[in-house]
RNA sequence: GGCCUCAUAGUUCAAUGGAUAGAACGGAAGUUUCCUAAACUUUAAAUGUAGGUUCGAUUCCUACUGGGGCCA
């Protein structure tokens, strides 16, 4: 297809300079597949050309179609409006096919020098993941893939958050609990261990802080332990005077501000500076727990199939940045406060002014990231890098890039933040204070769950041997799953509905799967009749063939487009239209009934519609059944 | 308060500034002596409001309304 495009775009070039006296250039040619209801393989809008030409868009399309028919591959034409239909002669669609059947590279761009890092999932350790992190990780994978699919050199990597306030407040409640338990103890994964204790300790954090709040609020701060009470005065004075509407957002400060006072956020506070201190029993405890998690977390990764090229830790990584601060400063790219602290001023791009040390010398995240950066760079050497991470972190990364930026740093430019959107139930966001978050191990389940009904309800796994049927549900429920994730622009927010299982009809990761299915129980029957497929010459090729051959055409094109714009969706659904399109002439034609010449035809175009269907779905990390 | 983002059938999603706005689910009506009916065919149903830019706007610009987010 580019190659036909490319070649009818310098045919035109060369007429607008022969006909027309003028030169053009390409990107002026809009070649657009034509539309169902009109006759046509491709069509060129002619309205922007109108200027060079001085004629009305009728006649200029014609004139235009003309002379494009000298070509031994424009079999004719026709005019419509402001557009030019140009129909293909089936002669270019028939070698087309037959050189495609024999690609095995077909659709894989060009090798690509540029270097990519890819960094995604990036978790916290004190909780299971959920359907959040599901998307993140789908995701990631997905455009990693694409990204390999059309020719660049990709790495990937994983950011764990495994140190800091959150993690001490699990291991705290812990170490509080009566039994200590252990996965084993508990029949737990690691990671739902750890989670349940996080959720403990918010639970004794409330305990203590639902009282101290009340108080506050009739003046009384007597019952406060070691807590200079001034800034919760304060608080309490602001939100006592404040008017109606703005009541709710002053008291939820004055939480803030009364639960980090409580004795339980105190001890937290003292665990995490042990730890920074390198106490070896906080420390031995953060390993153990920290040791859960990861179990935990492999377990649903290997559910998922995802995998990095390497790991960093923030535990590692969360002193580096500070040098870099220092470095500014003494660039004068940074300043320093009264009280110490560091800040960089982006009022002039239409920021604010940011924090970047602490006016006690402690790093705030953004710092870490710097530091993280320039390490990520030293280990990859990367032309671009790519984080995968939410959108409501959309200005915390135009900092990042900025600060780089004005740091010097090379590869500051390359800097790209993947920001997607956030998946929504219908109450609203998902909130682990109020329990609504969708765990990814149930979810998982849940998916394989629905698959198994589904297929044992059609009798679809009959013959099938107990690992074999287990396979096809993973490879179902996860199919539905991860298509129902990436089907969306990433930009935007997703819509899930807990109540309703994830469908596998219609447009759906099993309705493209079964569609393959079908293809390779053709293949099979084929190969049964015949030693080996092989196609030299094709004598005809009939609308619906000729409909699919357009689209295989396609192929390479969307990976390209999916790589540009990072969009996974854009594969996903150009695969689905295959599929479709596939299961049209499944029923609208008999491909073992019309003669050796057109089976042979038949069953090579659904063994390369078959490929292209697995190569797409794996590309985004989705596995395809040989039966179903 | 400042900044960012989103708004399309009943619902969930599509549409590099191009033709009569596509799918899926749900609704209505059909297709199985024949390669897998998780399929196929037919059908009803949508661009938040008001302006602007131009040959042409769901797409770009402005204002408004209504969601979501970020910053202190």
């Amino acid at each position: 297809m580019e190659n036909l495009k490319e070649q009818l775009v310098k045919t035109v070039i060369g007429i607008f300079k022969s006909t027309f006296n003028t030169e053009i250039s390409s990107h002026e040619l809009t070649f657009n597949e034509t539309p169902k209801n009109f006759v046509g393989d491709l069509t060129l809008v002619v309205f922007p050309l109108l200027k060079y030409t001085k004629l009305n868009p009728e006649a200029s399309a014609n004139a235009i179609g003309q002379e494009l028919t000298q070509l031994d591959i424009v079999k004719e034409f026709n005019v419509v409006k402001g557009f030019l239909n140009i129909v293909i002669a089936d002669e270019y669609w028939k070698k087309y096919f037959v050189s495609t059947f024999h690609n095995p590279q077909f659709g894989k761009g060009n090798t690509k020098d540029t270097k990519i890092l890819i960094e995604y999932s990036s978790p916290n350790t004190n909780k299971p993941l959920h359907l959040g992190h599901v998307r993140n990780n789908v995701l990631g994978y997905a455009v990693a893939g694409v990204l390999k699919a059309a020719g660049y050199q990709v790495n990937t990597c994983n950011l764990v958050n495994d140190r800091g306030i959150h993690i001490c407040k699990s291991m705290l409640a812990w170490q509080k609990s009566k039994d200590k338990p252990t996965p084993e103890s508990a029949g737990l994964k690691g990671d739902k261990l750890v989670g349940y204790f996080y959720v403990e300790f918010e639970k004794m954090l409330q305990a203590q802080a639902q009282p101290l709040i009340e108080a506050a609020i009739q003046l009384d701060f007597s019952k406060f332990q070691n807590t200079d009470t001034s800034a919760i005065s304060a608080s309490v004075n602001r939100y006592l005077q404040a008017d109606e509407n703005k009541k709710d957002d002053l008291l939820d400060a004055l939480k803030t501000l009364v639960r980090n006072a409580t004795p339980i956020m105190q001890e937290a506070r003292i665990m995490l500076q042990n730890w920074e201190a390198g106490d070896e029993e906080t420390v031995a405890l953060w390993k153990k727990m920290n040791q859960w998690v990861y179990d935990g977390f492999a377990v649903t990764y290997d559910a998922l199939g995802v995998n990095f090229d390497k790991i960093y830790y923030e535990s590692d990584t969360y002193l580096l940045g500070k040098d870099i601060v220092n470095e500014g400063l003494a660039k004068g790219v940074l300043f320093k406060k009264e009280d110490g602290s560091v800040w960089i001023d982006l009022t002039d791009e239409g920021l604010d002014q940011k924090l970047l040390l602490r006016s006690d010398g402690t790093s705030v995240y953004i710092t870490q990231d710097l530091g993280t950066a320039d390490l990520r760079y030293h280990d990859f050497k990367m032309d671009r890098t790519i984080y995968v991470v939410g959108n409501e972190q959309e200005y915390h990364f135009k900092v990042l890039q900025l600060v780089l930026k004005k740091l010097g740093r090379p590869y500051a430019d390359g800097i790209h933040h993947f920001s997607y959107g956030m998946v929504d139930l219908p109450s609203g966001k998902m909130k682990s204070r109020e329990g609504t978050v969708v765990d990814a191990d149930d979810l998982i389940a849940d998916m394989i769950n629905t698959a198994q009904e589904s297929s044992e309800e059609l009798g679809k796994t009959d013959g099938f041997t107990k690992e074999e049927a287990q396979a096809l549900y993973q490879t179902l429920g996860l199919g539905a799953l991860k298509f129902f994730l990436l089907r969306v622009d990433p930009k935007k927010r997703i819509m899930f509905n807990p109540a309703e299982s994830i469908d596998l009809h219609g447009y759906t990761g099993p309705f493209v799967q079964y569609s393959y299915a079908r293809i390779q129980s053709i293949y099979r029957r084929y190969l049964k009749e015949n030693n080996q497929l092989n196609i030299e010459i094709i004598d005809n090729i009939q609308p619906i063939e000729k409909e699919l051959i357009l689209k295989i055409a396609q192929y390479p094109t969307i990976i390209e487009l999916a790589a540009q714009d990072l969009n996974p969706a854009k594969l996903v659904d150009y695969i689905y239209e295959l599929a479709k399109l596939y299961n049209k002439f499944y029923s609208e034609v008999s491909i073992f009934n019309e003669g050796k010449e057109t089976t042979d035809k038949r069953v090579a175009l659904s063994v390369l519609c078959g490929r292209i269907i697995k190569n797409g779905f794996n590309t985004v990390g989705i596995q395809v059944p040989d039966r179903m």
